[in-house]
RNA sequence: GUGCCCGUAGCUCAACUGGAUAGAGCACCAGCCUUCUAAGCUGGGGGUUACAGGUUCGAUUCCUGUCGGGCAUGCCA
């Protein structure tokens, strides 16, 4: 039976409440852990709170409080402190029990019932596929998918999605820029436009296209530039160009658009699905074009007259909804704008029955969020299902020196360069040691570091430590988990074994407030303060020790203490390794 | 110009959504291996939380303004 001394301070609270207030019944009583070990393991400030109401002095409230409190086994002391704080020092069973619990509950340890099975949707990353993923799709990756399993973990219904923007002008451009490049490889001489995509894997795929269909898809240059109406803006001209492409390859554009979009997203998605970061569905943007869906969204907001005409475009009128400018949904040339299959996705997203869809998208998208909710709302849907979380840039670093990128000239670090460079446990890691909102340097010669200076190494190696010391045991009579469970764990009395069963205890609760903030670096904190409580218990005492119930107790605390590291790791998407 | 994000120890960052004396790591100084992995541990100094007001029992947290940095402000995505 596993016992919650969160849960059971919170009803000898409660009950104390029943009798000092008896009409403040619906207040949240919360617990929270203080800082200082003088204040007890956990103080509440309950009195304060009542205070307000009650417009009574905090500390006597707090006193009639503790007067009212149930004496309990579980609990050696409760004190009135500071302003008016109730703390409440935990008997040592209290505290071990926990130990316990880990051994049974093993790989589900830490599993919540905050979500109640509520279904979320995290769409991350969702990279354009016309080249390789760079650094700041990586930290999305990381990001995206260690909310992803906290949110799992928390016990929401999560599903996690790509959407592939594989219609529109981008995408064009790629097809295009892979198809002249392959002219080029052809012997046709033309000038390779500055605003095509520059990058060397263009060129690779223009080098299979000819090495399968050799001269199949030439056309001359000067039949191209016939067809080409020439223009001072290099946007339109490059339009142009797209256009005379089309014109001049009939069906075969659509094959070469096709080549070229299957190979950059089974790039993306290898390099992904290596990197750790696995997804439940790949979305089309043409699907979305395909199925009528955009057509039908943009017919929806027409008709509850949100949609005119101006300059032969037709715009959606988002300032209805708090946006600083309306915006165009199609263009004067008829297609479509980004925005309107965006809107059909997003009502889309929310057709399909999710409670809560979570959109990541990188820092510089923060302008697009009053529009698509603006869209939401104006179709008649619930903008409140959607969260946006905007991911700050990343910069790299070899110490003091920055590596500069410019995506423009195509001089990016890739994901993949990056990852063969430091390990994908590093980057993972790296990635999640601030704040979504917080810019992220990156310092690569730390990432590689074999050190304790690298906070990876330093969780790892705990873990590792723990391994070896368990595979030491072989002899004992107790030398499993499910045996450890049994250990007398009155026998883990000292002050670093209590605090580490302390820590032990927070990893629930640790973990639902980091999905409730959407906050996964919260857990990468966690656990270098968990490895460090566990580091400096084996330098000060011995696990091995001569007494065999003694050693029990302390083989049962480390073996739940691994238990934890390896959750935690899972959640992170960090590897465990047993030794190092 | 306007909007969004940010400003915390010399450096890189936390701070349980308003709580107690603002915490870690690095760097610096002084220590700890004949005993389970020293990729580790112990101790020390270091702060007007950018600045100025306001809200209240109480502010790094909320509000206003100023300064500084990043991003955005396309019929690109």
């Amino acid at each position: 039976m596993s016992f919650n001394p969160q849960a059971h301070l919170r009803q000898l609270l409660s009950a104390a409440l029943a009798s000092v207030a008896p009409g403040q019944q619906d207040i949240a009583i919360l617990l929270e852990r203080p800082k200082q070990a003088s204040h007890g393991d956990f103080a509440s400030n309950l009195a304060l709170q009542l205070a307000k109401i009650l417009k009574a002095n905090p500390r006597e409230i707090a006193q009639r409080l503790a007067r009212e409190i149930a004496v309990s086994p579980w609990v050696d002391q409760v004190e009135v402190a500071g302003a008016g704080f109730i703390n409440f020092r935990l008997a040592p069973a209290a505290k071990t029990q926990v130990v316990r619990d880990i051994l049974e509950q093993g790989d589900a340890y830490g599993r919540g019932t905050l979500g109640s099975g509520q279904r979320i949707q995290v769409e991350f990353v969702s990279a354009n596929p016309t080249g390789p993923l760079h650094v700041g799709h990586g930290r999305s990756a990381s990001f995206g998918a260690s909310l992803a399993n906290l949110l799992s973990w928390a016990g929401y219904a999560v599903k996690r999605e790509y959407y592939v923007n594989d219609a529109g002008r981008q995408m064009d451009i790629l097809a295009l820029s892979t198809w002249l490049r392959y002219l080029a490889l052809c012997g046709e001489e033309l000038t390779f436009p500055p605003n095509c995509y520059q990058g060397d894997y263009v060129i690779d795929m223009a080098r299979q296209m000819h090495a399968a269909h050799g001269q199949r898809y030439r056309h001359s240059a000067e039949a191209l530039r016939a067809c080409v109406p020439q223009s001072a803006d290099i946007e339109v001209q490059l339009d142009n160009l797209i256009l005379a492409a089309k014109d001049l390859l009939g069906e075969d554009w659509a094959y070469i658009h096709q080549h070229a979009l299957t190979e950059q997203l089974a790039d993306c998605r290898t390099d992904l699905e290596e990197f750790g970061v696995h997804y439940d569905q790949w979305f089309s943007e043409r699907a979305l074009y395909d199925t009528g869906m955009v057509a039908q969204a943009m017919q929806r907001l027409e008709k509850n007259g949100h949609i005119y005409l101006q300059d032969g475009a037709k715009w959606f009128r988002s300032t209805a909804f708090g946006d600083e400018k309306d915006r165009v949904v199609q263009r004067d040339n008829g297609l479509y704008t980004y925005f309107a299959s965006d809107i059909a996705y997003h009502l889309n997203k929310l057709e399909r029955g999710f409670d809560k869809i979570i959109d990541i998208w990188g820092a510089d998208h923060h302008g697009y969020i009053p529009r698509v909710r603006g869209a939401l709302r104006a179709l008649g849907s619930d903008d409140g299902k959607l969260d946006v979380i905007l991911v700050q840039f990343v910069s790299l670093w070899h110490g003091k020196e920055k590596v500069s990128m410019s995506t423009r000239s195509g001089q990016f670090v890739t994901l993949r360069e990056l990852r063969a460079e430091v390990g994908n446990d590093a980057c993972r890691f790296f990635y999640l040691l601030r704040k979504a909102d917080q810019a992220l340097d990156f310092d690569l010669d730390l990432a590689k570091a074999q050190n304790s200076d690298n906070p990876v190494y330093y969780l790892q190696y705990a873990h590792a430590r723990v391994c070896s010391v368990l595979a030491q045991t072989a002899g004992d009579a107790l030398s499993n988990c499910a045996d450890y469970a049994a250990a007398d764990l009155a026998l883990l009395s000292n002050a670093r074994e209590l605090a580490l069963c302390s820590r032990l205890a927070e990893f629930p609760a640790v973990i639902e407030d980091a999905a409730r903030d959407y906050a996964p670096h919260a857990i990468a904190f966690y656990l270098k303060d968990l490895a460090a409580d566990f580091h400096s218990y084996y330098n000060a005492e011995r696990i091995l020790v001569e007494d065999t119930a003694q050693r029990s107790a302390r083989l049962a605390l480390i073996a739940a203490l691994r238990q934890v590291l390896r959750n935690g790791f899972r959640i992170l998407g960090v590897t465990a390794p047993e030794s190092m």
